[in-house]
RNA sequence: GCUCGGAUGGUGGAACUGGUAGACACGCAGGACUUAAAAUCCUGUGCCCUCAACAGGCGUGCGGGUUCGAUUCCCGCUCCGAGUACCA
């Protein structure tokens, strides 16, 4: 029989389903291999060819693992919670949970028709209460924790408390809120369980802290950063403002060292570290305290406590040995200190310039990166290293949230400071004796000796530092800092399709429910929006509180919670008392090989390994890393196709004055040929109608040129019959550009020469019902782009329809030929028909003339052998390094080779269905089951024999002077005298060489013979 | 601006440690089979010169360098993509 997808598809993924082919064993004496993809946000749209080309290669990955020896673990589940189903739900009534079942219901069914190895009994659903449990679960561990910077891990919440009975807030060396308070453990004996409690929220590792939030009134709701477009909602365009509210947080700041490091001992993408790096933001440097001179300031004794407890300015700075250059103190405009600093006479000056900043939006600040702007407070910090006065300004290049908000100006070595200090005219310090041209532009130099810097003079750059850290500190006015750039992430969201997060208010204090009380269920609302007051829609939710008295906490957990641990659950998805069995931890430990997209760089890839670690910190888990290597498969991307409709603009001549009727009709006019709706142009018309040579030279720019001309007159025929109509062609000049205008059109009524199927596309699509197609021949051209695929684009291609016509063999196949897994790619389905050919060719080796199957149990060949062990080998070499699209290409040549060796022989063709089976699964489990055999997925790899590819003799390419002139076989065996003399007795060498007499020859033994003459 | 990728025929791409550039596939052209079409099979296919063959020249974004030999290594640039953004 010709080989019949459809039919050998279905028998085989039921016949996986049904034997539990696929069931991962948690206690196997092989060793573990655990392959996870990214799993999916299951959306309305279904899957796209997009979608499952890492979990191709995920899968192509585990069944060749299986293969040679691994108990492989593949799982494969939803991240269920998110924002599309809440945001459906709020317009169609619809409970989140029921599209969100239909959502998975589809994409399984997709999932299933690719012929996945997928371990289905451990799926996980992040929306499931009994998954979400344990996220709760989690979630009341890092409350009930503290981070321990002496043992550097986080540590139950009761040893902190100890701490506090022994020996008081001395003693502890912690991650915490800038403003705990100092006690001796007598005072902590005398505080009320609400201070206590008060004061334990500053170090918990999840704590109430207030923030700003993208408040948006119209809407009613708090909007996500990447919703909001230069102030306006993205969606409706309505004002957003900033507003403070309470809102859960994690310390992850207290990972950042750990995080940092541990991207040194994990195998993943560079660029995915780096972002991470850049993300965490170490800077090693110092913080020094600036006193304040109060000479010049009139304390109003009211107001400025802080001033007074605390009469400095402290700053951060990376480059402390620069300190003698400081020339002025920069504080943010929002630095708490600002108006306390503040003199009378600049009072005005400093108020007009905070309202102007205020003013400026966010990527206003973030583009206008060249202005210089800034105010003097009128008052002086003193320089503890040489007791000068530094005016203290203020400048929004100075940013709030980072560092101390407050920098020390040192004009010679930052670029910055040097254009703040040519602006206002402050002084430039040399500090170095290496700084080249200060005068021209900072030098930040660290070579050379200091001078004009007292008792650094002369030092290098690693003395002085170091000498300068030790002085400040010594004198009580600073010290070496680490500061970090990662700010602790805001853990609630003001929606309902979400994690409710276990905990209830008393007295305005938050306290976790009990751990048996997990978990929190998400209550039910009769609509998914916020309260009437603005509290977020779990206030609507009636009969919900704690013990009948206490209000839950109303927002929900973010996006990014279910993901932060899931992989764990999949080791032992149906476990009831744990979130997975200690065994089934020690026995998977962590994921070998993780595939997913790098949108999730500094995202969920970053939560999850924070969240490891404070979990293998409080001994629920054993490894300091959760992925040891991780691949970003690249995204396929669509390629959208236009129709063109095009436009004129008309010019009036200035100085010919219209009447009021000819105003009337010129402006009726010039909106009807601005831009011509319905109708369509072909491409390759707009082609040559946009393309316009200034200085036409060559012939053929001068033949385009005309033939553009003659088309625009074309075009613009009846707009000048309208002119003409109204008199005014005297008056208007029809300027000789021409508007183009373009529009998605369904990718499916476009072929692969870009013609539009005009007559499809007329009838199917109401855009287009009522337009006029206008080509030079009969066909329609459109234009093509490359975009991300989306509905709202027209160019999503379902894998649904290929698999239809070619399937899901030829479909994983062909998505691994297309190119690297790592790289972005354009879909087109250009190639899909060598590959389907490929796998029937395949099918024939198996097969005789008549279609019958057919197989011989001879004695393989020498060629034949040798065909089979290239593949053997190259597959494993593929696999290991990733490099599918490769092994695609191989496991053709070998099909071809034994093909034309007309191999029918069945330890070959045996040992091919085995090293193909990884890719085309289900084509093999039929061609092995033909074979008589069973168990495809639990045989092993064939073995290779590198005997096989031995040869005797190479055929060496000859050059002379590098370039390759000739092939020459020559026996393997010959050394390199041997070989030489042999090249240069033959004839056609001694032709090429033509009498010259070689300098020199270089022989690389089964590579190449090179002569130099 | 900074960081990280990338650039090879008409197209997707291959060449793994510096050793025959263009494997494999698509497309295209020609041919066989067929009343015809589809399907299938065969042949050719980087560009240029040449009627053609032989031979030759040019060719991996551009300009240089190292080397017997460079798509691969080094220096300088151009363009495209991604991330990031006044980080003190």
């Amino acid at each position: 029989m010709d080989y019949q997808f459809a039919a050998i598809e279905q028998k085989w993924q039921k016949f996986w389903a049904e034997n539990h082919t696929f069931k991962a064993d948690s206690s196997s004496t092989k060793p573990k291999y655990y392959v996870l993809d990214m799993f999916p946000y299951p959306s309305g749209a279904g899957l796209h060819v997009g979608h499952p080309l890492g979990y191709i290669a995920s899968d192509i990955f585990s069944r060749y693992k299986r293969l040679k020896g691994f108990n492989v673990l593949h799982p494969m589940g939803y991240d269920s919670f998110g924002l599309p189903a809440e945001q459906y739900a709020i317009q169609t009534g619809q409970h989140p949970a029921i599209t969100t079942e239909a959502n998975i219901a589809t994409y399984r069914r997709q999932l299933d028709q690719i012929g996945f190895s997928f371990d289905w009994s451990r799926e996980v659903r992040t929306s499931e209460p009994g998954y979400y449990k344990w996220t709760q679960w989690i979630f009341m561990q890092l409350f009930n924790s503290w981070y321990n910077l002496e043992t550097d891990k986080a540590e139950d919440i009761t040893t902190l408390i100890e701490k506090f009975n022994s020996a008081g807030s001395a003693d502890v060396k912690a991650v915490c809120d800038e403003d705990v308070r100092s006690f001796l453990p007598s005072d902590w004996a005398t505080f009320t369980t609400e201070e206590k409690q008060v004061e334990l929220l500053k170090y918990r590792l999840t704590y109430l802290k207030e923030s700003t939030v993208n408040w948006c009134p119209a809407l009613g709701t708090v909007l996500a950063n990447d919703e909001v477009k230069d102030g306006f909602s993205e969606r409706g365009g309505y004002p957003v403002e900033q507003k403070k509210m309470m809102q859960w947080s994690m310390r992850i700041s207290a990972y950042a060292e750990r995080l940092l490091q541990g991207l040194n001992t994990i195998d993943w993408p560079e660029p995915v570290k780096e972002m991470q790096r850049n993300w965490i933001g170490k800077s090693v440097g110092a913080s020094v305290k600036f006193a304040v001179d109060n000479s010049q300031l009139a304390i109003d004794e009211t107001e400025n406590s802080k001033l007074k407890t605390e009469n400095y300015i402290e700053v951060f700075t990376t480059r402390v040995d620069t300190i003698f250059g400081v020339s002025f103190i920069v504080l943010a405009p929002e630095h708490e200190l600002v108006q306390a600093l503040t003199t009378e006479t600049q009072k005005e000056s400093i108020a007009n310039y905070i309202a102007q900043t205020k003013k400026k939006s966010e990527l206003d600040r973030m583009a206008d990166t060249k202005t210089v702007s800034g105010a003097f407070t009128g008052s002086y910090v003193i320089n503890p290293v040489n007791n000068e006065l530094v005016p203290i300004w203020i400048a929004d290049y100075v940013l709030a949230g980072y560092g101390t908000g407050a920098v020390m100006g040192v004009p010679s070595g930052d670029q910055r400071d040097w254009l703040f200090a040519k602006h206002f005219d402050l002084p430039i310090i040399q500090i170095l004796d290496g700084q080249k041209d200060i005068e021209v532009e900072a030098d930040p130099t660290k070579e050379g000796s200091y001078i004009n810097s007292d008792f650094i003079n002369n030092l290098g750059y690693k003395e002085a530092t170091s000498y300068l850290n030790h002085w400040l500190e010594r004198e009580g006015v600073g010290k070496a800092k680490v500061n970090y750039r990662m700010r602790d992430a805001i853990f609630g969201r003001q929606r309902y399709w979400g994690e409710p997060i276990p905990v209830y208010f008393k007295d305005g204090l938050p306290y976790l429910i009990k751990e048996e009380e997990l978990p929190l269920l998400l209550p039910e609302i009769d609509k998914y929006l916020p309260t009437e007051s603005g509290e977020p829609p779990l206030g609507r939710a009636t009969d919900w509180s704690y013990e009948d008295q206490y209000e839950y906490e109303l927002s929900t957990m973010p996006g990014w919670a279910g993901s932060s641990w899931y992989w764990y659950r999949y080791m032992d998805a149906q476990n009831n008392c744990d979130f997975a069995a200690k065994e089934a931890i020690a026995y998977w430990k962590d994921v070998d090989l993780y595939i997913g997209g790098s949108e999730h760089a500094t995202g969920h890839l970053l939560y999850s390994r924070f969240w490891n670690k404070f979990l293998k910190d409080l001994g629920y888990v054993n490894e300091e890393e959760p992925f040891k290597k991780l691949i970003n498969q690249g995204m396929i991307v669509g390629e959208s196709a236009f129709a063109h409709s095009i436009g004129f603009n008309i010019g009036e001549d200035k100085s010919i004055d219209f009447l009021t009727e000819e105003w009337e009709a010129f402006e009726r006019i010039t909106e009807k040929y601005r831009f011509i709706s319905g109708k369509f142009l072909s491409y390759d018309i707009v082609e040559i109608l946009l393309k316009q040579h200034i200085n036409p030279i060559s012939e053929k720019e001068i033949e385009q040129d005309k033939k553009r001309k003659e088309l625009f007159d074309f075009y613009t025929k009846s707009l000048y019959e309208e002119l003409k109509n109204a008199s005014l062609l005297d008056k208007v000049v029809v300027l000789p550009f021409i508007n183009s205008y373009k529009i998605h059109v369904p990718i499916d009524y476009v072929n692969s020469k870009n013609e539009i199927d005009v007559l499809s596309l007329k009838q199917k699509d109401p855009r287009f019902y009522e337009a006029e197609f206008i080509s030079e021949n009969s066909v329609f051209r459109c234009s093509r782009e490359v975009e991300k695929m989306s509905k709202s684009k027209f160019n999503v291609v379902n894998p649904d329809v290929l698999i239809e016509n070619y399937g899901a063999d030829t479909l994983r196949m062909y998505e691994m030929f297309l190119g690297p897994l790592e790289q972005s790619k354009p879909w087109n389905t250009n190639g899909i028909e060598g590959v389907f050919k490929f796998l029937r060719k395949f099918w024939r080796l198996f097969h005789n003339e008549e279609w019958n199957f057919h197989v011989e149990d001879s004695i393989p060949t020498k060629a034949e052998l040798k065909a089979l062990h290239k593949i053997i080998k190259k597959v494993q070499d593929d696999v290991e390094r990733f490099s599918f699209n490769t092994s695609v290409s191989s496991f053709m040549i070998a099909v071809n080779e034994l093909t034309d060796l007309k191999c029918k022989n069945r330890q070959v063709l045996e040992d091919l269905v085995i090293v193909l089976s990884p890719y085309a699964p289900h084509i093999c489990e039929e061609l092995w089951s033909l074979l008589g055999n069973t168990d495809l997925s639990n045989t092993s790899y064939p073995k290779f024999n590198p005997a096989y590819l031995e040869e005797a003799e190479f055929a060496y390419p000859i050059s002379i002077n590098g370039k390759m002139k000739m092939n020459l076989s020559l026996s393997l065996s010959l050394d390199e005298a041997q070989a030489t003399e042999t090249v240069l007795a033959n004839e056609q060498v001694k032709g090429y060489l033509e009498g010259k007499t070689p300098k020199k020859i270089i022989f690389v033994k089964g590579k190449i013979v090179n002569i130099v003459v």
